[in-house]
Parts: C-alpha cells; structure tokens; sequence
DNA sequence: AGAATACGTAAGTAATTACTTACATGTCAA
DNA sequence: TTGACATGTAAGTAATTACTTACGTATTCT
C-alpha cells in the first residue's frame, strides 16, 4: 500500500470546491465561465482550482474556439479508490466480501 | 449529493503521513510512540496530526495508564466512500451494477 | 518523594493555499 | 480592424498548514 503516490490526487479533492467542480463535469464538459456561474469567487480562482485538478490529472482541457471546455478525467480518483479500499471491510463486510469476489472474477 | 458535509475528513486525509497513520491503525490500537517511531518528524508533530485525525473523527482516543492509545474510527471515511461512488462507474460498470444491486438488496 | 516516561500544548516560523484585482493573449463577430 | 468575449497569468495578501523547540502535566517506577 504506497500511500505517497499520487499524493496531489487527494490534495486536488481535498478542497470543496474542487469537489463541487468534479460534481459539475459528471453530467459532460463545461466550459469555464459556465463551471464559475456555480461559485461566489471570482473567475481567475476558478481557473486556479481547474489548473489545481489539470496538475492532479482529475480534469483534462479542450480548446474549443475561444473556449476551454475541462472534462473528467476519474481514472486518477483510482488512488483514492484503491487506499479506500482497505478500509471497506470496516463497514460493510457484506459488500467487501462481493467485492473480493468480483476480484477473484478478474483474475 | 452534499460536499460541503464532513470536509474536515478529506482535508484530513490529505495529507500522506495522516493516511499512514491510519493505515498503521489498521492493525490495531497503537500508542503515540509506537506510531512515531514510524515517522522521522517529531513527536509533537504526529501529536498535531493525530489531533487534526481525532477531530476529523477517524479515530477515537483513549487514555490507558500514560498511553494513549489510538484507535480506528473508518466510520467517518463514510462519507469520503460516498462522493467516490457517483464516479464508480466511469472506472468499472460491472462493479457499480453489482453496487446497485446490493443497494436495491439492502433496501 | 523524586526521577523517568508518555504525552499534550504553546509559541514561533517558513511554506503553502486560497483568494483578490489588474493585465495579457487569443478568438470571434460586426 | 475594432471591439467584445473567454480565459490564463502576474502579483499581492491574508489565512492556514506543517513543522520545530521548549515547556507543562499526569502517571508510573524505585
């Protein structure tokens, strides 16, 4: 269990916000300003969380015109995934053991 | 689907070291020594951690002679679990049915 | 009682974060 | 081509974070 990879994934969605942002692009891509319109701050600081989730790999940018639609890229939310993982059994053995049977189905 | 609940929790676990520390707790209750001779920062510094863990309720304290023990909370990753899940399915379409499924079992 | 142990807390600091406003760049439209 | 639009970037700042060392407080041991 390597908890220090990816370490910039779980910064990235540390901050409300970002996670509000990731929220967003679940329905498709949007476009900056209309990711801003779901947020008081200003727009440059919404530039700055979507650079934050770009570092992190969670979103990936299009150039559209004189747009820039971000789009989700969870694939990388797999680290936190995977660390998660470790701590299901806690919860719900039920679903854990479902799960590791679903692993065993993969092999 | 409420992300402004809990954050305390994902800034909590933001940060690599506090995963490690629960990922020793994994094994069991450790004192606060047993868990900094884990790390090369120092004592004082895993006991600021462990606050910001405690308060973020991911683990419980308690005192046992002049130890004190930490233990284990993942209850409180619950929520952490919960925003992942809406983007299982991007990663894995036949677990997120079978989530589905358990859910509708559950019910 | 006195010393050692286990720990938290205080105080200070350097680095990072999360913003802001002002500005630069590229694109589209009249 | 001129102006409006969409967006990133720069620069500055206040707040927060992640440490450090020094110290305080129980608890146990002798």
């Amino acid at each position: 269990m390597n908890t220090t990879s990816q370490p910039e994934v779980f910064g990235a969605i540390s901050h409300p916000a970002r996670r509000q942002m990731l929220d967003l692009l679940v329905e498709g891509d949007h476009a900056v300003n209309a990711i801003a319109g779901n947020f008081k701050m200003s727009r440059p600081a919404v530039s700055q969380h979507l650079r934050v989730l770009l570092d992190a790999g969670l979103v990936t940018e299009q150039r559209c015109g004189r747009e820039r639609r971000y789009r989700l890229a969870p694939e990388r939310l797999g680290p936190v995934r995977d660390w998660l993982s470790h701590y299901e059994r806690f919860w719900d053995d039920h679903f854990d053991r479902l799960a590791r049977h679903l692993n065993k189905d993969a092999e």
